[in-house]
DNA sequence: TTCGATTTTGAATACGTATTCAAAATCGAA
DNA sequence: TTCGATTTTGAATACGTATTCAAAATCGAA
């Protein structure tokens, strides 16, 4: 199966591999005569273009790189799907690494990319263990852009919505329902952005005059089943918590999971928060409530940001840091705490 | 930012560029104090070998390409997870098309990766009327696979559930529980494979003396909304259906959603089978009955017959055809046929 | 028809790597 | 020490494209 090349339809069609070339790029000074004959030979031998060729003379791949938790989570699934439909509009391809949440993954997966030569990287998910090197990346001028997490330093670029309010929202919402008792499912504490739901919600506790219990705060993985028997040993414990602020929808997922198997009733006698507000959280079979993140928003702003990054290289001495709003949206999955628990 | 080539650290290093090539690729014959000088200063550089230029010279990118219609749909956010890391540990990278279930968009998408020189590529929702294009690139020897849809030709690769059986043990299971109206959600019948399951719903229905009712049947786009807003019209109807068999546990998610709002309570009121069994259907707060796919199995397998593909070409006079056997799994939207609709 | 200006084309080269072929360096036995 | 065999290295080239630079072809006005 031997590759036609440009060399190959200058042969047939009479020109110079050059010509051939000029007709690929839509070159003006052509004779129209040369031009048709041309493409009618790339027609008729089915040629196209090799782009890794191309890539590397015009020292651009036109691809970025998607380093994702988990993709199967459907907060990352709806940004992917976000991103790359964008991306595919503005003639990118997108590479997605899957770290399954693994630190040693993240390493592999930006130097697979870097070597790839991707333009530039989004990346969910980066735990603090790596700042150090996404500083390093950042400040060698490869655009970089942390999608919902952040790093604690200057220079780096990234969108990330207000966490530490977005918990406090939920923390108020139930304490205005009555609920006293307030556990918290959190995401591993070395994700800044999971770890600052967590201080939130503790602030937001003590400001109202409640003890932070420690026992009701949950630092796991991202593990549906390490979270769903966590839940269920709270649950069944006498002086259960009457509320579940989850550090994500699909955590809260988990958790209506562990209620149900218990046939514990959801809001009556146990509430949950979820945060992200994924397209399942609408479902009026299972009505949420949950901290919108404003996904299509920050998906969306994130690539176009990477992109300008990426075509304007000589402006990415200033970094681009984009905080937004949480929003608390309710549904059915809260409701007044019950008389007794 | 100039980019930092083998040249670059050859003279540095004071060695010739074939030398610096030789270290990255391990190659057994050099002296020890050479390869540890190069090292040295490939470390000190911070270089990273380009691997387009790589792949142009070694004729392959040891890429794939995967054509999903839609991402955010459990279904394929799971499958693509599995075949990512698959991917990652035998060091193929993944550049994922979106298509939005748009034909245009798959014509596209096979253009552009074949142009990126991806080695192979995985094609879900493959709508018949690309019968041709995907014969002509089958027949060219390049690697194509198509996972959870077939084509009615006889050398093409595919890995397919029989979802004729599938929609069979659907209705039978709807039938023994006394249901007699039984509605069905399909996907678009361009896609052969939920065509089919529209043809097993229809066959085991008249096998058991049933009529088919067509305005039980509704032909959709893969549209949460007009499948919501569909299901929602149908069972305000006097005569409604008891039960539906929707064509994916996604579309299954937006009838709960429908029956929901009309206060019509699962599985009393109405059943719901859902297919695919993702992750979400096994929830016990949802519990959705549904038609397995064996998701992990088809979507591994599909990502290792491509490699085999891909790394046997000779062998690949042979088309690979696999098909996987549906598995009924009961849960809880389903159950006796209310005494009276 | 002629000649300067303009349009159109081709030859040569570069992108960054891997590999072939040959030469240089090293080794070991006598 | 010498010389054939072996190990180690470098120069040249190729992968498939885009582009520069210069030459060839064409045009239009006189």
């Amino acid at each position: 199966m031997k590759r036609i090349t440009t060399e190959d339809v200058a042969k047939i069609a009479g020109v110079s591999q050059s010509t051939v070339s000029r007709v690929l790029n839509d070159y003006p000074y052509m004779k129209k005569n040369t031009r048709d004959k041309v493409l009618a030979v790339i027609n008729e031998l089915g040629f196209t273009r090799d782009e890794i060729a191309r890539s590397l003379v015009e020292k651009r791949t036109k691809s970025i790189g998607l380093i994702i938790g988990s993709i199967s989570n459907p907060f990352f699934a709806e940004t992917a799907e976000a991103i790359i439909e964008r991306a595919q509009e503005l003639k990118y391809d997108v590479i997605i690494y899957n770290t399954g949440h693994k630190d040693e993954n993240l390493e592999q997966a930006i130097n697979l990319l870097i070597g790839k030569r991707v333009e530039g990287i989004i990346l969910t998910s980066v735990s603090k263990n790596y700042t150090e090197k996404i500083k390093k990346l950042h400040d060698s001028g490869f655009p970089v852009l942390l999608y919902n997490s952040f790093l604690d330093i200057k220079d780096v670029n990234f969108i990330v919505m207000d966490n530490n309010k977005g918990a406090r929202l939920a923390v108020q919402h139930l304490l205005k329902l009555g609920h006293k008792k307030i556990a918290k499912i959190s995401g591993p504490s070395k994700y800044l952005a999971t770890y600052e739901r967590t201080i939130g919600y503790k602030q937001e506790l003590r400001e109202n005059g409640y003890e932070i219990d420690e026992d009701l705060i949950f630092n796991s993985e991202f593990s549906y089943d390490r979270i769903y028997s966590f839940t269920k040993k709270l649950l069944k414990k006498n002086d259960r918590p009457t509320a579940i602020l989850a550090a994500s929808d699909q955590m809260a997922l988990a958790v209506l999971d562990a209620a149900s198997s218990l046939n514990l009733k959801v809001p009556e006698d146990l509430s949950v928060v979820g945060f992200d507000n994924i397209r399942l959280a609408a479902n009026e079979f299972i009505g949420l409530t949950t901290i919108s993140q404003q996904m299509d928003h920050m998906s969306l702003t994130a690539l176009e940001k990477l992109i300008y990054l990426i075509e304007n290289k000589e402006a990415s001495s200033s970094s681009i840091q984009v905080f937004l709003k949480p929003e608390l949206i309710v549904r059915k999955t809260t409701g007044p705490a019950p008389i007794q628990a």
